[in-house]
DNA sequence: GTGGTCTAGACCACT
DNA sequence: GTGGTCTAGACCACG
């Protein structure tokens, strides 16, 4: 796992984004143990308060389970409900990126070929692992 | 121009991207008048001190030119050259937004048709102002 | 605000818990400020981190907003979807101390009158602020 | 017996209350004889360790006996008139399920009607066994 | 060993 | 001034 010290990205968040990456790319999947978080802290020299922050967020969010004096799992990608209400909060983020892309002087098409290929760098390493 | 206090988005950032939004739709051009920090400030009931942020934002960004004891106008969209290192700031942002998608359950040309309708939501009010 | 640093119950949960009273009971309102997080940690004598978690906790909860820069203000009972999920996680906890009453050897109509006594206790102040 | 790995309440503690739970259903009654520590661990997958201490904390508020070289026997329900002091403490727990009913929208009658379910829930199995 | 909580400090961005 | 994040330590309950 790598984090971007300089980013203005949070830590913690960076590390729940890269678990699910990973889960969405098959590298882990239910049941896998994660690194405690002593053990990720040490390795990426951060303090364990940041990476209990991650975990912790993880957990409410249903993507991880801990195990009290065992560790912490992995609980799988929680596909009960396709939230509307959280696909409308996405849709709010991809209109200004593509605001963005609009006033960077891309058409529609150019738009939808950069999120197709972007699309396709996510999905690239899953069926080796899935 | 409205703005949203409970944002997590920083108010002058916002204040930027109205801006923006409002030059690639039209509704401002090339050597328009924008209103003063202080008009602004009142309208929006904050303090000047955001608007000034904003504005020398925008100006740094080549967005506006501010003319001593004139007042403060559009410059125009400075870039015709899509400029490939904010393409790829962009394209990192886009990759959060599909991973979220995916995650959400959807498959590619579900993700694909959500950034068609998006776009086309921006370009919607374009033509009749353009 | 008072707390109780020997509880087995975290702070800033306590904190939590007693926002949640002050709401029902009406002695807050949607709108109202709260203390900063430097005020109440020195008005309770704890640090500012555990006052800063319970806010943040209660802001994922949706009952408070932090405006930034301005400080926090409750957000009023979040009233829309009388979850059933949650009223089934509130009946397994109140099962456990429906038995515990039971094992104390108390009847179906004691155990009624005492809920019924607990409700009342709370909703006592209500009317006097409502 | 069950026990839920993941959940936040302690297993020992888990344990303890599913004899209690069988006591007062007249599934268990006094004199009868429960597995040894060894026995239950192992029945549980948990460690004999775990087992000890729910033991130990049962014993210790009368409801087992150990007897050398016996094994483990129920000592009955112990408390005949109903402690104030431990009503006074599930009062407490059952203010705060009220407190979240109340936040969930439920009036008086609603949360009584409630707790009766969740009692009669706990007597329908009762009867049979008593 | 594990995670959870708390302290006491610091720096930062925002208003 | 505000809240958000992070560090570097500590103690605790649990298994």
């Amino acid at each position: 796992m790598e984090i971007d010290l300089k980013s203005s990205q949070p830590i913690y968040s960076q590390i729940g984004e890269q678990y699910k990456y990973m889960l969405i790319q098959g590298f882990l999947k239910k049941g896998d143990a994660i690194p405690s978080v002593r053990k990720l802290a040490l390795q990426l020299s951060i303090t364990p308060g940041t990476v209990a922050k991650a975990y912790s967020e993880l957990e409410r969010q249903g993507i991880i389970e801990t195990v009290r004096g065992k560790g912490t799992f992995i609980a799988g990608i929680p596909k009960d409900t396709p939230d509307k209400g959280e696909i409308l909060k996405v849709k709010e983020k991809l209109k200004k990126e593509c605001m963005e892309l609009i006033y960077l002087g891309l058409g529609k098409k150019e738009v939808l070929q950069i999120v197709e290929e972007v699309y396709d760098s996510i999905k690239k390493g899953e069926k080796a692992h899935a």
